[in-house]
DNA sequence: ATTCTTACA
DNA sequence: TGTAAGCA
């Protein structure tokens, strides 16, 4: 199912199709980019390209627009977004720590934690 | 024909 | 945000 996402994630769409398939203005979607809440892939033409998933950001992005939300508010919404994509990879570490410790002590081990090779 | 950047009666 | 200009 990781190969779906990738398709999803293929920047093959012009300007002009995003432009029908969102009803946004090419004006908008370039300040939109400028503002980053979208950063489409360039061509080596200097082409703007999007995929898929840029086609659902930008209906989500109309959708908080016309919510009230602000520029900033949308930016602040997918930078916490991003944070906590990155964080389980931690919080995964430390609960097999956690578990190794817990195991550790309900077998009555005594583990030197300064030795080397732990 | 399309898209890009820059600028503003 | 719209729109015009001059390129690529």
């Amino acid at each position: 199912m990781a190969e779906k996402e990738l398709r999803r994630n293929l920047a093959v769409l012009p300007i002009g199709t995003i432009r029908e398939l969102t009803d946004l203005t090419d004006r908008q979607i370039r300040y939109y980019e400028e503002q980053h809440l979208i950063m489409p892939q360039r061509t080596a033409s200097n082409r703007r390209m999007f995929s898929l998933n840029d086609v659902d950001r930008l209906l989500e992005i109309k959708d908080y627009l016309d919510a009230g939300d602000s520029i900033a508010d949308i930016q602040a919404i997918y930078s916490k977004k991003a944070a906590k994509q990155r964080e389980p990879d931690l919080s995964a570490h430390e609960m097999r720590q956690a578990l190794a410790s817990e195991f550790i002590n309900l077998a009555g081990f005594s583990v030197n934690k300064k030795r080397k090779g732990y």
